[in-house]
RNA sequence: CGGAGUUUAGCGCAGCUUGGUAGCGCGCCUGCCUUGGGAGCAGGAGGUCGCAGGUUCGAAUCCUGUAACUCCGACCA
């Protein structure tokens, strides 16, 4: 529609090219820039404080579930990577290496962290001695490196920004346990904050974090259909334990290895958050995690100004103080429809439009970005409609996603159905999986499709293997992944 | 790391085939004017053409190398 791609001129529609749409909306909506080391991204202002917030929320989650935060170091001695074989194996075509320092050879090489298990590892050894000291639970706020080939803004960039949590256990149980709570804490904030559904679930042998005994993961599906990770929590048994000589003596007298888990969130999640919502107009943000929910826009001219600015002004103060983030631009060098333009662009959930002719009604226009309808409301009233307003904006994003990821999401009972699915119909395909690596990786050879997870409650379970015919022990979500 | 494409003003692009004084739109600055979906007029500033070599009297343009970005593949918590 002409008029439509008039609003959005500098930005590349989704249905024409989705990977352009994703780099001009992050880049119109200046989330981030390109930094002048490859694969690296600088996180602009707007990005950042998208990410403070999620710290903001994650962070309180942490400490409601018992964990405190520390830090421990950005590089990490060759050696520490040579003590668990299939750790070392995961990470070094991705490992920077420090080699020298003053233009003298260092002793001992140091990686720049891909992930912090081995140093906390080291250092947990030193600090527990009994079963009192346990459980340790901690979490790390931290940039990690790994050397990507292939780089995206937000999805895969050589530094990025993540939380890591390690905990140590005296049981199995109790580390079980951990490893699933905190798969629920990612779930329940990635739902409801960022009304983003997702599919729980644990991931294939082949999919799972190098050292971890099992792997379980959060999927959601972006708008073009293709998967994202949006969260992963690892049970890792007694191996860091048994790399690093993590013991304790037990109440019986016995020393025992202590059970490790970890778990990580990444900005990676701003990806998720911009490609699920995101429309032609650009961003789109849920309210709860929007560092500005309202945009107060006086109208009109010169001559009403008096009139319009202290209303406006009230406006901004009754909103302030009913807990709304809430701005007003009140520049009179921009035009009130460019202002309109601009900030749909940058997804913020509710506009106010105040001038002559609201004032003269003693109301307020109220438009939602996620569906773009106009409403009035008595000013008097204006934030109590809004917060309610908030609520069913944060709620409709949530639903709408809902609906998208099912209506995307289906069966297949062979392997061309799995290729229609991925590949055509741009989707999630359900499939049975008798459990042989060869038939996951002939999967991903033929449909391009990778396991995404073994789904906790899966829709339907599936009873052949889609590649062998077999009979099948797993039911898996498959899909193209980012 | 392989294949393809791109790189010229802050952004988007033309100019390159056929070598000869650096262009357009948007944005930016000044002034006037203007405000309910990206207003208008006038004047103005801004570029060693990604980088390094080479060919040539002369290179944005031709040749070689190199870097970054985008897409497709390989690899990848």
């Amino acid at each position: 529609m002409a008029q439509e791609k008039e609003f959005v001129r500098a930005i590349t529609p989704q249905s024409e090219d989705f990977s352009r749409w994703y780099i001009d909306t992050i880049t119109k909506a200046d989330l981030m820039d390109y930094a002048p080391v490859r694969g690296c991204i600088v996180f602009k202002p707007d990005g950042y404080e998208l990410w403070e917030a999620i710290q903001h929320e994650l962070d309180r989650r942490f400490k409601e579930t018992g964990h405190r935060n520390a830090y421990f170091p950005l590089f990490i001695p060759e050696s520490f990577f040579e003590k668990e074989k299939e750790h070392v194996e995961g990470f070094n075509p991705e490992l920077p290496w420090v080699t020298e320092v003053g233009g003298e050879k260092l002793e001992e090489r140091l990686a720049v962290r891909p992930t912090s298990e081995t140093v906390i590892g080291y250092m947990y050894s030193q600090w527990i001695q009994s079963y009192r000291d346990l459980p340790v639970l901690i979490n790390q706020w931290a940039n990690v490196v790994r050397w990507e080939k292939r780089t995206l803004p937000f999805l895969r960039t050589s530094e990025f920004l993540w939380q890591e949590g390690h905990t140590a256990h005296a049981t199995k149980e109790e580390a079980v346990e951990e490893t699933m709570k905190m798969l629920d804490v990612y779930t329940e904030f990635v739902e409801s904050v960022l009304s983003i559904p997702v599919i729980k679930g644990q991931k294939t042998p082949s999919e799972k974090f190098p050292g971890a005994v099992a792997t379980y993961s959060i999927e959601a599906m972006m708008k073009d259909g293709r998967a994202l990770q949006a969260g992963t929590s690892h049970y890792l048994g007694e191996n860091f334990a048994e790399s690093f000589n993590i013991q304790f003596l037990d109440k019986d007298n016995e020393r025992k290895y202590v059970h490790t888990t970890s778990w990580g969130m990444s900005t990676r999640i701003l990806g998720a958050l911009i490609m699920v919502h995101g429309d032609d107009r650009g961003l789109q943000l849920p309210p709860k995690i929007a560092p500005i929910q309202v945009m107060v826009i006086p109208i009109g001219p010169q001559k009403t100004r008096d009139r319009v600015l202290p209303a406006a002004q009230d406006l901004v103060s009754a909103l302030r103080n009913a807990n709304i983030r809430v701005k007003m631009d009140d520049r009179e060098d921009y035009s009130p429809g460019w202002k309109f333009n601009e900030y749909e662009m940058r997804g913020i959930p509710v506009r106010l439009e105040l001038g002559p002719r609201d004032l003269d009604a003693e109301q307020v226009t109220i438009v939602r970005r996620d569906t773009g309808e106009k409403l009035t409301a008595p000013i008097d009233l204006a934030a109590k409609k809004v917060a309610e307003l908030l609520n069913e904006i944060q709620q409709n994003m949530y639903d709408r996603a809902v609906a998208f990821k099912n209506d995307r999401s289906r069966s297949a009972n062979n392997i061309e159905e799995l290729e229609t699915i991925v590949r055509t119909e741009h989707g999630f395909a359900l499939a049975g999986w008798c459990g042989d690596d060869a038939c996951e990786a002939k999967v991903k050879e033929v449909t391009g499709a990778t396991s995404r997870n073994i789904p906790f409650s899966p829709p339907e379970h599936m009873d052949t293997c889609v590649n062998c015919g077999k009979p099948a022990k797993h039911t898996v979500w498959f899909a193209r992944a980012y």
